[in-house]
RNA sequence: GGAGAGGUGGCCGAGUGGUUGAAGGCGCUGCUCUCGAAAAGCAGUAUGCGGGAAACCGUAUCGUGGGUUCAAAUCCCACCCUCUCCGCCA
């Protein structure tokens, strides 16, 4: 939720910048709302407090007493309607996007910052990862839909233990503080905690609300609901939406600061509107793993440590040797409660084209706002958390690309240098 | 699924109708003392909203919503959440 005080400030701009993110929003509504809301908190308060006073005198009941407490009752209403309305509407306009965050119409209009390694030449025609994995026996698509739906798979055999060498390779690099010490380094960030990250295994599932206020829950035909009404449950979609909340109502010191943890997760999603798209291998499934960053900081922490997790992202795709491109994604593709949004995309030579393998968020204090994640500092002011979420690794569709990249004229694969430790030493599957 | 207990400030914890926005303790901040630190003493220390240049003022907030009352943390109703025990279970 933003602060009222930037859509006061340049009401315009707010509107501009909603309009650009592709929600239409009534900003001139908004502000009479809140006018509207604040006249009827006026006359209730003076109502209250004249029925204070007059509490406060006598010790018993009389007429003007009455009288003022019929009133305030309808001006308590009137003030609730008013507010109720108020809260409504500012939720519905999303967070401002960072000066930097491009132009655009679609994700078509993502700005490629960055290019990094040498894309792969074959002396063959390069396999897709679905051709590949079906020589070895990697994936069972068809079995899997038999038993729970399209979307779905088993994934089998050697690339199970390349998933967990994944998985551990991720763990042992940013849990180690001398390793997050060189990323600061080669980035050249300034001022960057080297503070390691804590893993977690989050819950899988999430209230409504708690939902809602981190403001993912929406379009709601991308979630699964879960058990019966009653329950009130959701499955994620990303390790983010249970790690972002959960500091919800609770006030965090500043020199704690930044807190990081990195979720291990199976995440969820519905994938509506995609129908017939990337229906081939493990692209696009219902259900998916991943390893996921998740911080609080400062309000001058914020916007750095997004740069770092990219710069994380970028280091883990180094190590691995994935040809990869860095895109500024632009402002109707970053998300509602995004400030900036960074993609990173992996090279696939056998499709000729680039795969999403990360997302990088920046929220500012969009999402703080309405979990009620403050944060107190040493001169005692509590502000609210500024929240970033990124992606360390998505297994699934890093395979995929090590899977092509990485591919021999037999249809073997080899092993990224760095995960070969994790494979019992093993240098191709 | 059955039975019970409970939700109060950064934390712990008093408080069953009106000097309680809230005792006391812890923590934190400042000052005194000290070469310095510790200890001790004194003082301060919640948040939202609205108004104000500011000092400050008003108002709300003791899980949430509603009700009773001139007056509610305190009484009544509904709901939410947490915990404990039993049962079941990976």
């Amino acid at each position: 939720m933003l602060n009222i005080q930037v859509v006061l400030d340049d009401p315009e701009k707010v509107k501009q910048e909603s309009e650009k993110k592709g929600y239409k929003v009534d900003i001139e509504k908004l502000l009479e709302v809140y006018q509207l809301r604040n006249k009827r908190l006026h006359v209730r308060e003076d109502l209250k407090r004249k029925s204070n006073e007059i509490s406060k005198k006598s010790k018993g009941p009389s007429e003007e007493a009455k009288k003022l407490k019929e009133e305030l009752a309808i001006a308590r209403q009137a003030f609730r309607e008013a507010d109720d309305e108020y809260i409504q509407r500012l939720k519905e306009v999303p967070n401002m996007p960072a000066d930097d965050v491009p132009e655009g119409n679609s994700e078509a209009d993502n700005v490629v910052v960055k290019e990094w390694g040498n894309k792969p030449k074959f002396d063959f025609a390069p396999k897709t990862h679905w051709e590949i994995a079906e020589q070895h026996d990697w994936i069972d698509k068809e079995r899997a839909a038999k038993v729970a739906g399209t979307r779905f798979a088993y994934i089998k055999g050697d690339l199970v233990r390349l998933q967990f060498a994944l998985v551990q390779f991720v763990l042992e690099a940013l849990t180690n503080e001398e390793t997050l010490k060189k990323i600061i380094q080669n980035s050249g960030l300034k001022n960057v905690s080297p503070k390691p990250f804590i893993p977690v295994l989050p819950p899988a599932m999430i209230r409504t609300e708690v939902f809602k206020n981190m403001d993912r829950l929406e379009p709601q035909d991308e979630r699964y609901k879960v058990g019966s009404e009653e329950d009130d449950l959701w499955l994620q979609g990303s390790a983010e939406h249970t790690l972002g909340s959960m500091y919800t109502n609770e006030i965090l010191s500043a020199e704690d600061l930044p807190i990081r943890y990195l979720g291990y997760l199976t995440s969820f999603r519905r994938e509506a509107g995609s129908y017939g798209k990337d229906t081939e291998g493990i692209i696009r499934m219902h259900q998916f793993d991943k390893l996921e960053m998740e911080s609080f900081t400062t309000p001058e922490q914020g916007l750095i440590e997004h740069l770092f997790f990219v710069a994380i992202q970028e280091y883990l795709m180094q190590q691995l040797n994935i040809p990869y491109h860095v895109l500024n994604k632009c402002k109707p593709d970053i998300g509602k409660p995004n400030a900036r949004g960074i993609d990173i995309e992996a090279w696939l030579p056998s499709q000729n084209k680039y795969l999403e393998t990360h997302t990088a968020d920046y929220m500012t204090y969009y999402q703080a706002r309405r979990l009620h994640t403050r944060i107190k500092n040493k001169d005692e002011h509590t502000v609210f958390a500024y929240t970033n979420d990124a992606t360390a690794l998505a297994p699934g569709r890093t395979m995929v690309a090590i899977i092509e990249n990485y591919q021999q004229a037999d249809g073997s694969v080899e092993i990224p240098e760095v995960l070969q430790k994790y494979m019992g030493g093993q240098t191709e599957i």
